[in-house]
RNA sequence: CGGGCUGUAGCGCAGGGGUUAGCGUACAGGUCUGGGGGACCUGGGGUCGGCGGUUCAAAUCCGCCCAGCCCGACCA
């Protein structure tokens, strides 16, 4: 490939935020190109790099006996009204009419088509396990989008789904995947690590993410340094201190205008951790009051699993009225028929709490739960943070921020039963199929390889993902050399980017190390008339002379070593 | 959804009521160069985000809209 005829060139100037961010490292190099807000482009080198990364995933997928399909990004409405995900996604989905009037979704995600695909296809048990995936397109209405591959609107995802008749053997099999998933970031060389998970919109019991440490994260893992316990802040558990005390009798008290746990703290002057806060949650068991200290912060995705229903979000302070609750005052004595009550473990074993009256302006103090307040339900419902001991060894906690990109779910047969998937047994029973579900963000995995593989001058690439394998140049323009060239580079073939252009030495290695290439083989006059040429390495920046002869050879030795590129 | 900032050449930026709107870079042609963003010559490229208003005069002031970026989002 010649240079000069690839589109589109090296950028000198970015705009200033992009400076320094693996993004921007994509953009300046060609690679990627933004186009709206949480919308990009794949650009020729991008995509030959998007291309090895999915030869590489779908290598591993096939050894895993997976079969490579491809599902409608828009699916009817009414497949996602069958799984429920129409109300549990919520906003992140897109929806629209067309022009019969018919009610469809853009996919986030393809858990419904995939199950439905199964459905029009298999009639026997006898056909399961089965194990398909894709590389497919997905589209979320972000509620926070930021720059960069991390967090897009569309967004192309290897997603992959397995069915099993019993729940053994999905348990049998979720550790393949997880070992393939191992290998893929292994050879992309981003320092991963395992990390316990919600289940979140996509329904299911059992999660495990793999996530690249990194400031731009936005998920939180929370890690015990001593037993190694990883999980991510959504579901994380601590030993949370608690506050004893002997208790004192309930009084009520006047807080005009005090809506918030810092009004309270200054009106009152009790720490956050001596007030009780309590969260109104839409939930698929209708108003859902949770109740956690004011130093804590709710855990849907606990609350959620706690409830054994999904958790929409917060209620909005409409619909508490309409429920006859006061906004800023809301108390554990709200609870009544039609209103559950959760109490975190903290809650219910520390005294002398702060609780909301239930009625305008008023609270009580040295609330005890059990003996002023009770709740239909106590466990752990708050999120914990670094500090806390581990649940397992007691050993305080860390917490980093990182970014995800593999997550695999242990669906169990959520999909199944809603959406009416069986076969009969061999001993004619029906049976919902167990299934999994294996995702790979591919734009922020490539994202997060740049992240951790670069360096001050650019991009580099592992040679396995590298959209080229040899970055051909020279110094000098005689006849002679370019020929010497030319012939190199119709030798070489697809594996070598010829940077053809008329430009100064100096920009041409610049070029080369944003672009990251591994190997830059260069010929100058000098070298030519030693019949060598000049291999320097881009990840070690070793360099030495290699005998014109053999360069072919050398390519050849890579590509057994890398694969082809 | 809320707040702030920004929209001027392909990209990065300056200008901020008054001649023909600039600079760097990129681009096209040419000459010389050649080991880390080389020099010189020549050339082309703009509805100043959109609509409306104020004014003798608007890229510039005002209003609305649109887009992008950053921050914050129901923690009662």
């Amino acid at each position: 490939m010649r240079y000069s005829q690839l589109f589109p060139h090296t950028l000198r100037t970015l705009p200033r935020e992009h400076e320094g961010t693996p993004y921007g490292l994509l953009v300046k190099g060609g690679y990627v190109r933004g186009l709206g807000q949480g919308l990009y482009s794949f650009l020729p080198l991008g995509l030959r790099v998007f291309y090895k990364l999915k030869r590489l995933i779908a290598g591993e997928m096939k050894r895993l006996g997976g079969q490579e399909v491809l599902v409608p990004l828009v699916n009817p409405m009414e497949l996602w009204e069958r799984s429920g995900r129409d109300l549990l996604v919520g906003g992140d989905l897109v929806k629209f009419s067309d022009r019969a009037g018919r009610q469809m979704v853009i996919s986030p995600t393809h858990e419904e088509a995939m199950v439905e695909l199964l459905r029009q296809s298999m009639r026997s048990y006898r056909m399961l396990p089965v194990f398909l995936y894709q590389f497919q397109t997905k589209y979320r209405d972000e509620e926070r989008v930021r720059i960069g591959l991390l967090r897009s609107r569309e967004f192309i995802m290897k997603d992959g789904y397995s069915f099993h008749r019993t729940y053994a053997d999905l348990n049998n099999f979720f550790p393949k995947v997880f070992h393939a998933y191992e290998r893929v970031f292994r050879t992309c060389n981003v320092p991963y690590i395992v990390a316990e998970a919600g289940v979140g919109y996509m329904g299911g019991e059992r999660s495990y993410e793999f996530l690249v440490p990194s400031e731009r994260g936005d998920n939180v893992v929370i890690r015990c340094p001593s037993c190694g316990y990883t999980a991510n802040q959504d579901i994380a558990i601590g030993i949370k201190p608690l506050r004893t005390q002997i208790p004192l009798p309930m009084e009520e008290v006047e807080t005009p205008g005090c809506v918030s746990m810092d009004d309270l703290v200054v009106h009152l002057s009790v720490p956050k951790s001596g007030l009780a806060k309590t969260m109104a949650y839409r939930t698929g068991k209708g108003l859902v009051l949770a109740v956690v200290r004011g130093d804590y912060e709710v855990s849907t995705e606990k609350l959620s699993q706690v409830l054994g229903t999904p958790v929409f979000g917060l209620a909005s302070s409409s619909e508490l009225r309409e429920t006859g609750l006061v906004p800023g005052y809301l108390s554990p004595l709200d609870r009544r028929d039609g209103i559950v009550v959760v109490v975190d473990t903290a809650v219910a074993d520390s005294s002398n709490l702060v609780i909301g009256a239930g009625r305008e302006d008023h609270h009580y103090m040295n609330a005890n739960f059990g003996r002023d307040f009770e709740g239909d339900l106590v466990a752990d419902i708050a999120k914990v943070w670094a500090g806390h001991r581990c649940y397992y060894c007691g050993t305080p906690m860390q917490e980093e921020r990182a970014v995800e990109i593999g997550h695999i779910f242990k669906l169990g047969d959520f999909y199944s039963q809603r959406m009416g998937l069986s076969f009969f047994d061999e001993r004619g029973r029906e049976i919902h199929p167990y299934m999994g579900s294996y995702g790979i963000g591919m734009g922020r995995l490539i994202s997060m390889i740049v992240e951790t593989n670069s360096d001050e001058h650019g991009i580099v690439w592992p040679p396995q993902v590298a959209p080229f394998m040899v970055f051909l140049m020279s110094i000098g323009n005689s006849l002679s050399m370019k020929r010497k060239l030319e012939a190199l580079a119709e030798a070489l073939g697809d594996r070598a980017l010829l940077d053809d252009r008329h430009l100064s030495p100096g920009r041409k290695f610049l070029d080369a190390d944003l672009l990251g290439i591994p190997y830059r083989i260069l010929l100058t006059q000098e070298l030519l008339e030693e019949g060598k040429v000049e291999v320097k390495e881009r990840t070690t920046g070793k360099v030495w002379k290699l005998a014109y002869q053999r360069v072919e050879d050398f390519v050849h030795y890579l590509e057994e070593q890398y694969g082809p590129v």
